[in-house]
DNA sequence: GTATATAATAGTCAAAGATGGTCAATGGGA
DNA sequence: TCCCATTGACCATCTTTGACTATTATATAC
């Protein structure tokens, strides 16, 4: 008897025959399947994961949905997988700020998106001797507020 | 599933799209979309707060109503200095996002560039009681490494 | 005219409703 | 036996509602 799980994943593959995403209602699906819902998070984890070229997006509460996105292989197959098992566990800044000029150079970032990442990850942003989540937070986000700035100073320059 | 909230946003900021402030009645808006009138006030507290650059003023009794102002950067010289003040020392991930949202209603952030910045600061990646500054930055990273991935996704998804 | 009652608004907050997530225990087939 | 699959209890998040409260304008009583 053909899995319970291989019939989900089958069902979602066929919904994205056309398109590259699709939304859908877990609760909806596990229903359609007679299953509980936490098989649909078996499938999508299983079946559905980056390294099987796939982003799961989701949202909780009232009209909450589970978006699956299909990534496009047309550069080398699982990029996206490749550079997070580069990264592992631990990356250093040189090596995270490599990886962004790559991105960059091959377009799949602009040179906005490559500041405001590098800002995001640099020594300044997450150094600290944090212990609250918030103040670690802070810390991050006012590196990309000002990186986010710098932007637009650089866009007025270019514009005008 | 569009929510009634989303519509009600919408429903707001299309009346906006001329004016800088409109007024509007409460319970007049609640008929308008079957809910109860207490849901405008909902919608108005988590889509048009400070922090996403509206003020709110309201009145009372006879010829009460509700106004909604869209806040000036013009007023602002030091936009920057004040949302840095803003964040201070720490800060929650609903106010930083709504942060965003606003810089990118502003358009001084692309939409790639927001969901860029709210990668990087979600829950997801800040969590862990983390010790070594550079597993942080990995998980940091992570993140908005995926990030960019989806959002190239939705480059292609636009242009073809 | 002033005080008081009534009507017309809006605000607050906690509970209920609507989803999805996690994880450990259990099941079942190769 | 081992490993993938399945389930269910419990958790997290977002939305919607309703009861109760607060404020203001207007009508009424004196």
């Amino acid at each position: 008897m053909a899995q319970l799980s291989d019939n989900i994943e089958q069902f979602i593959k066929e919904l994205m025959r056309e398109d590259a995403h699709i939304e859908l209602r877990r609760n909806e699906l596990a229903h359609h399947f007679g299953c509980a819902p936490s098989q649909i998070n078996y499938v999508l984890a299983t079946r559905f994961s980056v390294d099987h070229g796939y982003i799961i997006e989701s949202r909780r509460g009232g009209g909450g949905y589970v978006r699956i996105v299909r990534m496009s292989t047309r550069d080398e197959p699982n990029f996206l997988d490749t550079l997070l098992n580069r990264v592992g566990n631990s990356v250093d800044e040189e090596t995270a700020n490599a990886i962004i000029s790559n991105l960059n150079e091959r377009k799949m970032i602009t040179g906005r998106e490559a500041a405001l990442m590098r800002s995001a990850i640099s020594r300044n942003a997450l150094a600290l001797p944090i212990s609250a989540k918030d103040v670690l937070r802070a810390a991050v986000f006012k590196n990309m507020l000002i990186q986010a700035f710098k932007n637009l100073e650089e866009d007025e320059r270019d514009d005008v």
